[in-house]
DNA sequence: TGTACACCTTGTAGTGGCTACAAGGTCAAC
DNA sequence: GTTGACCTTGTAGCCACTACAAGGTGTACA
C-alpha cells in the first residue's frame, strides 16, 4: 500500500500511452471481459488505472503480437493469475496449439504463394489479354486444377 | 443461340453445386456487384443462370483461392471482359502487387512463428507457473522486447 | 386438384479485433 | 468562468462471407 508504485493513478489515455494499447482497445477489452471493469476513482466517473494495469495491458499486447486470440489471452491471464505453484502444462498446451495453427497458416499461405508465383511467371504482361496466362489460369486453364 | 449450352438454365442452388461457390456467397456477390444481377426467368421470380455464369463463378472462386480480394476480382473480371487485344499489363500489375502482399504476410507470419517458437522452446511445460518462461516472456521477460 | 416438400426469397445478425466516429460530459488550469 | 483537452457511451464500419428467420415458389406425385 505504501510502495510508491501502486498508488499512482492513470487515466485511460495515460495507460494507453504507457502500455502501447489504444484507449479504444482497452475499453473494448473491458467490454469483452479480457480485463475487469476499471475502478472509477477520484471526484468524477473516469476510469482510473495503476502500474499493475500497465503490466497487464503489456502482457496482452505481447500475446496479441504473437498472434494469440483474445480467448487464448483470457486463458493465459487466468493461468498467470492462478496458483503460482501449479505446473505450467496448460500454458504450454495453449502455446503449442497456437504454434501448430500458425504453422498451418504458413503452410497454406506458402502453397498459395507458390501457386500464385507459378501463374504469374507464365505471363510477361505484354501479350494481349486474350492470351494472358494469368487470366486463362483463373478461367480454368489447362496447367492444373483438375 | 442454338449452341445447346447457353440455353440450359440453372437455379442458384445448381449454380452453387456446379461452381463450388455457395448460394449465399453468390447472392452476396450480386449485392456487392461482383456479378451482375441475375435474370429472373421462367414462370416465377427465382434467379436463373446458365453455363456462362458457371464459368464466371469458377473464375471468381479460383481468384479467391489465390487470395485476391473482391476488389481485385472485380478488376480482373473487368479486364477479362474488356478488349481482348489490349495487353495484359494491368492483370500483371494486380497479380504482382498481390504477390508482394502475400510475401509481406509470409514474412510477418514467419517472424511471428520464430518468436513464438523461441518463447515456447524455453519452457518444458512442467515447471511451476511462477517460473514459466512463456508467461515471463509475455510479462516482459529479460530475453528480448526492448 | 390438393398437398407435401425441397428449394428459393429478402432481411438481419454474427464472425474477430478492433477503429472511427458522434454527441455529450468532466477535469484541470488559468 | 471559460477554455480546451480529455473522457464517456453508443453505434457503425472493416472483410468476405455464414447462418438463420419468416415466408414465398416450383414441382412431383396422389
Amino acid at each position: 500500500m505504501a510502495n510508491g508504485k501502486a498508488d499512482t493513478t492513470l487515466s485511460i489515455g495515460e495507460l494507453a500511452t504507457r502500455s502501447g494499447v489504444s484507449a479504444e482497445a482497452i475499453r473494448y477489452y473491458e467490454r469483452e471481459h479480457v480485463v475487469p471493469a476499471a475502478a472509477r476513482g477520484g471526484p468524477g466517473r473516469y476510469r482510473r488505472y495503476d502500474e499493475y494495469d500497465v503490466e497487464r495491458l503489456q502482457f496482452i499486447r505481447r500475446a496479441r503480437e504473437l498472434g494469440f486470440s483474445l480467448d487464448e489471452v483470457r486463458e493465459l491471464l487466468a493461468l498467470n493469475d492462478g496458483s503460482p505453484s501449479r505446473p505450467c502444462t496448460d500454458v504450454n498446451r495453449i502455446a503449442r496449439a497456437h504454434l501448430a495453427q500458425v504453422d498451418e497458416k504458413l503452410a497454406r499461405l506458402g502453397a498459395l504463394r507458390a501457386e500464385l508465383d507459378r501463374v504469374i511467371s507464365e505471363c510477361a504482361g505484354v501479350v494481349p489479354v486474350a492470351d494472358c496466362r494469368i487470366l486463362s489460369a483463373l478461367s480454368g486453364g489447362p496447367a492444373h486444377e483438375r
